[in-house]
DNA sequence: TATTGTTATACTCTATAACTATA
DNA sequence: TATAGTTATAGAGTATAACAATA
């Protein structure tokens, strides 16, 4: 629920309760409420290794299809190319992964985890059942099919 | 092991089938995909009335909240203070929001509507009622209390 | 001509810290 | 000293447009 964050305790600079209307109630206000939480939950999380979700996003489309091109990439996780670069420079950079050129088009690169890319994502993946361990017993086993079934279906419908 | 994407030549219309791997059973993932598409389709409704989700949500909690300090505002969505005054500076040169000085405290502001800035949240509301309505129609009317139920838990527990 | 990836640029959203004016 | 709001600045994250190399 929407928490007027954290002035309890006698403090009363001004009446706290903040009236949030008819969103309260409302299915979109919620959900972006709950995945804010869940986000903050995993980052949280993975703070240690150095990797923020967003990036570990890439990382793992890359560890997931090897050989992809950047541009492939880019419409993978529904971002232009251009905001791929400095990302990629910088994964190559700290040898994350690897880029080479194919041999019949070479305009394009194919993307590839080097190993310790993959152990890096290894460690992303092991923090990320973390979270989904958390998220799974927050849902209960019980709605949990349903639950992402309905998710699935806004995606689908809405996106 | 994952295969190669989009080797297939030609102009496949941005439909290739990239592998998300584990995470397309995961909550988190999934939970971050409707969220986004949710926020996609509203941002689509209310794009000709001009304001984002994101200002829409502080006009709203100003119009919930007559006389709130911007402080109280800033932790009322949980943002800093200091991302507010463009935004209040914004909204009072257009004439949406009007801040009046406290007689008690002459540090505060209070913050209210002026009618304009009614009018302006009472379309978004008609924007974002019909934009609930889609989602109520995709979550169904059997799972929306349970649905909603669990999204509040998820904040609840991982905020 | 069209496409891949890069560069330049800009806009949004957010945060921290230093500042002012009150308290 | 502490608080309300402002300013300056910086850092993600994203987008568009122009570009070079290649197709």
């Amino acid at each position: 629920m929407a928490r007027p964050p954290a002035s309890r305790n006698g403090k009363s600079n001004g009446a706290e309760p903040v009236d949030y209307g008819p969103l309260e109630n409302w299915i979109g206000f919620n959900l972006r409420l709950a995945q804010s939480a869940s986000f903050a939950s995993f980052a949280r999380l993975s703070k240690e290794i150095g990797e923020r979700p967003g990036r570990m996003a890439t990382l793992r489309l890359i560890g997931q299809n090897p050989g992809i091109s950047q541009t492939a990439l880019s419409r993978a996780n529904g971002r232009d190319k251009s905001t791929l670069t400095p990302l990629l420079t910088d994964f190559a950079k700290r040898g994350l992964i690897r880029r080479t050129r194919t041999r019949g088009d070479r305009r394009t690169y194919r993307l590839a985890l080097t190993p310790a890319g993959d152990r890096l994502l290894g460690q992303l993946t092991d923090c990320a059942q973390e979270h989904e361990r958390d998220l799974d017993r927050v849902v209960g086993l019980r709605d949990r099919a349903r639950f992402l079934a309905i998710l699935r279906k806004i995606t689908a419908e809405l996106g």
